[in-house]
DNA sequence: TCAAGCTAAACT
DNA sequence: ACAAAGTTTAGCTTGA
C-alpha cells in the first residue's frame, strides 16, 4: 500500500463512519452466563467480607479507603518494617492502593484478604453487574467511540469495551461473556510490539532494528544485546515509551535506584541512537512548544517553558510518549480504513478496536482464510524501518481463542 | 439531595 | 516533592 499519507484531519474524518458502523453492529454478550457469574462472585465476596471483619475485629466499610486505612495503618499498625515506604495520597493519607498493600501482604492476614476482595468487587461492580444492563434489544452491547484523546487514540464508553478484563483468570471469565453470534466466530488480530517498533523507526537505532529483525521476542533480543535478564530488558523497553526514569524502574523491578541507573545507562550505551532521538524530540518540543506524531498531530506542551520542575518533567516525558502513542493510533486508524475498504462486512465485520487490536465477527471456519486477507493489509499499511508484525487468533468468545498457525 | 473531587482499578 | 503515557467507571467523601 504505502501510498500517500493522509492528513490527520482527513484520517479522523474518514474513520468516523467506520466507528459508527462498529457501534451499530455491537457485540453479542452472554447475559445468563454473567448472571451465573454474579451469583458466584456475590457469595465469594460475602465470605471475604466476613473474614476481613473478623481479622479487623469489627465491621467497617471496606470500600472506603479512609476507613480501610484507619484499620490497616492506625489500628493494626502495619508498616512492613524497616525500609518499606507507603506512599501518601494527594490528601496526605497513607495510600491503600494495591501496589502499596502488596508491600504488606506478609505483615497480616487481612492484607491478602483485602486484595482479593478488591479484585472481585471491581470485577463484579464494574463489569458483571453492569454489562447485562447495557445489552440492547438485539442482545448486543453498543459502545460509543470517540477520537478526542490527547494523542489521537480512540476511547470507548457506555460501556468502555477497551478495558474488559484479561490479565487474571477471574478477569478472563468476564471476557468469556463476549461471544460471536450463532454460526460465527471471533477473529482477533493485534499488532505485535507496535510502539517499540515505532520508536525503532523514529530513532533508526541499529541495535533496536537488529533486535526486531532477528527474532520474534524483542525483550529477549534486547536482553541479549545488553547482557541482562529478559525481565529487566522488558521493564526498560516498556518504561522508555513513557519516559520512565531511575525511580520508576527501581520501583518496578524492586531494585535500588543505583542499580536501576546502571541498567538504564547500559541500555542507552547499547541503543545510542534511541537515546539521541529522545533528546532530539525533547529539544524540538522545547523549541516549537509542541510534540508531534508521524502525521503531524500536535500536542502543545507549554509546561516545558514553565518554572514548575514537576510539570516540566512531566511535559518532557509526554514529548517522548506522544509521537509514539499517537503514531500507533494513526497506523491502526489507517489500517481500519483500508480493511473497511477491502474486506466486505459479510467476510469480516469489524466490531472492536482496542488500541493495537481489532476484533472481527466472521463466519465459522473461515478464520484462517480471513486472517490471510486482513493481516497483510494491517502489516503493509505503512513502511517502517522495521517490519510490522501482527498476531491472529480465533475462537467462539473473546477469552478462549487459539492462535492461527 | 446532588455535584465535584478523590481514590482505586480495569485496559493498551 | 516528584518519580510511568493514555483512557473510563465505581464508590466514598465533602460541601453547597
Amino acid at each position: 500500500m504505502t501510498t500517500k499519507l493522509p492528513t490527520i484531519t482527513k484520517l479522523d474524518h474518514a474513520l468516523e463512519p467506520i466507528l459508527r458502523k462498529m457501534e451499530t453492529r455491537g457485540m453479542q454478550v452472554d447475559v445468563p452466563y454473567l448472571e451465573n457469574l454474579a451469583e458466584r462472585f456475590q457469595g465469594e465476596i460475602s465470605e471475604l467480607e466476613q473474614k476481613i471483619y473478623r481479622a479487623a475485629g469489627h465491621e467497617f466499610t471496606i470500600d472506603s479507603p479512609r476507613q480501610l486505612g484507619a484499620v490497616i495503618y492506625d489500628e493494626l499498625h502495619l508498616d512492613g518494617g524497616e525500609d518499606i515506604f507507603i506512599r501518601k495520597t494527594k490528601t496526605k493519607q497513607a495510600s491503600t492502593a494495591a501496589r502499596e498493600l502488596n508491600k504488606l501482604v506478609d505483615a497480616h492476614p487481612i492484607v491478602p484478604l483485602i486484595l482479593e476482595y478488591r479484585e472481585k468487587k471491581k470485577l463484579l461492580s464494574t463489569y458483571i453487574l453492569t454489562l447485562p444492563g447495557q445489552v440492547a434489544e438485539d442482545g448486543r452491547i453498543h459502545t460509543t467511540y470517540s477520537i478526542d484523546t490527547a494523542a489521537g487514540r480512540l476511547s470507548s464508553k457506555n460501556p468502555n469495551l477497551q478495558n474488559i478484563p484479561v490479565r487474571t483468570d477471574e478477569g478472563k471469565g468476564i471476557r468469556r461473556a463476549f461471544v460471536a453470534k450463532k454460526g460465527y466466530e471471533l477473529l482477533s488480530i493485534d499488532y505485535s510490539q507496535i510502539e517499540l517498533r515505532i520508536a525503532a523507526h523514529f530513532s533508526n537505532d541499529p541495535g533496536l532494528i537488529k533486535a526486531f529483525t532477528e527474532g520474534d521476542d524483542i525483550h529477549a533480543a534486547t536482553a541479549k544485546t545488553m547482557g541482562v535478564d529478559r525481565r529487566v530488558a522488558k521493564a526498560i523497553n516498556f518504561g522508555l515509551l513513557f519516559g520512565q526514569g531511575t525511580f520508576g524502574l527501581a520501583e518496578n523491578l524492586h531494585i535500588s535506584q543505583a542499580d536501576a541507573k546502571t541498567f538504564i545507562d547500559q541500555y542507552f550505551e547499547n541503543f545510542p541512537k534511541l537515546h539521541a532521538w529522545m533528546d532530539h524530540v525533547q529539544e524540538l518540543a522545547h523549541e516549537k512548544g509542541y510534540a508531534e506524531t508521524l502525521l503531524g498531530r500536535k500536542r502543545f506542551l507549554g509546561e516545558l517553558k514553565g518554572h514548575n520542575a514537576a510539570l516540566r518533567a512531566f511535559a518532557e516525558r509526554v514529548a517522548i510518549n506522544h509521537p509514539i502513542q499517537g503514531t500507533e493510533a494513526e497506523i491502526v486508524s489507517m489500517a481500519m480504513l483500508e480493511v473497511d475498504k477491502q474486506v466486505p462486512e459479510k467476510t469480516a465485520a469489524m466490531l472492536l478496536q482496542v488500541h493495537d487490536e481489532l476484533v472481527f465477527e466472521i463466519p465459522k471456519g473461515t478464520a484462517k482464510k480471513v486472517a490471510e486477507q486482513i493481516r497483510p493489509i494491517m502489516e503493509g499499511i505503512i513502511k517502517l524501518s522495521v517490519p510490522i508484525v501482527t498476531e491472529a487468533k480465533a475462537g467462539p468468545n473473546w477469552a478462549e481463542m487459539i492462535p492461527l498457525e
